[in-house]
DNA sequence: TTAATTTGGGAGTCTTTTGTCTTAAATAAA
DNA sequence: TTTATTTAAGACAAAAGACTCCCAAATTAA
């Protein structure tokens, strides 16, 4: 993955929570089992997006998470970054020393465009659209 | 970075190897200090990269590292691979569960073109073509 | 032959990430 | 009210990654 476990974890569960009918509390341990994430783990990931806004929870007999409004407009980016912290991994393929766009290594040309491509695929959708037309393959292919 | 410190380390090591006078000994130390890697650790992998192949060495007063042909016509992702373990973490943007050519995400199209690119990028080239090339933009911009 | 230098090899530490467990708080149903 | 259920919180454990240190082996130079 470009992001860790962490990260990757956390747009599953939220994916998995867009693709929920409207309203619907899912227990954490429900998604855990579902999207195979181990269920303490996640639950302390989907507490902390709580925290965020991503997700409200309820407690008690019936409870369980559902998506916010914000995660729903959010860039998988955005929600990743903030899980996981400041940035994401996306700085070079090599990691030579010296280098900048002046100074350039022979790879830095393509790899330039293709990072900013990644970065593009991943900030420029939201998380309900990128739901809602996985729901619609998950459909179809039924 | 798309693979771990070490096999950063690894190409740094191998690309500032490849960069030298033909035949020349250049000190672990000597390396470190140029690429601003920690000395001990990259002793470590320089070992193993000698024990691969990649690089033949030499002990005492004189002594030092030399690249071989073997790295030298390698590819920077067949390097990396070797260094450190089996497979790198290019799998996927989103890490979904459910997908596969078939099955796929939104984002799956797009994300499988660039995952070739980046594939490509990092291994049609060989390492001394890319050291080579870097020189000379090294020389230009003096 | 002795001393200095440089890599080889292995043990060990520190940090970050990942994952587990236990208990408390809230809520709902019995 | 009591019990069951579900999240909140925090301590803890395990694993992986990054990095350090020490000493042995080889080689060169004095
Ligand atoms: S020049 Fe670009 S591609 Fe090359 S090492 Fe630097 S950032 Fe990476
Ligand atoms: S369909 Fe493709 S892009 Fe989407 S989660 Fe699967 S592998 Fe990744």
């Amino acid at each position: 993955m470009i992001y860790t476990k962490t990260g990757e974890y956390a747009i599953r569960a939220v994916l998995y929570l867009a693709r929920q009918p409207k309203e619907a509390l899912v227990m954490s341990s429900e998604i855990a089992e579902s999207e195979e994430i181990p269920s303490h783990y996640l639950a302390k990931i989907l507490q902390r997006m709580a925290k965020y806004g991503y997700v409200d929870s309820f407690k008690g007999r019936g409870g369980g998470f559902k998506i916010t409004e914000l995660a729903q407009r959010s860039s998988i980016l955005e929600i990743v970054e903030r899980v996981e912290g400041p940035v994401i991994n996306l700085k070079c393929v090599t990691g030579l020393k010296e280098c900048s766009d002046e100074n350039p290594c022979p790879l830095h040309e393509e790899w330039a465009e293709l990072r900013n491509r990644i970065y593009n695929l991943i900030s420029s959708k939201s998380v309900q659209e990128v739901a809602d037309k996985y729901s619609d393959t998950l459909k179809k292919n039924r």
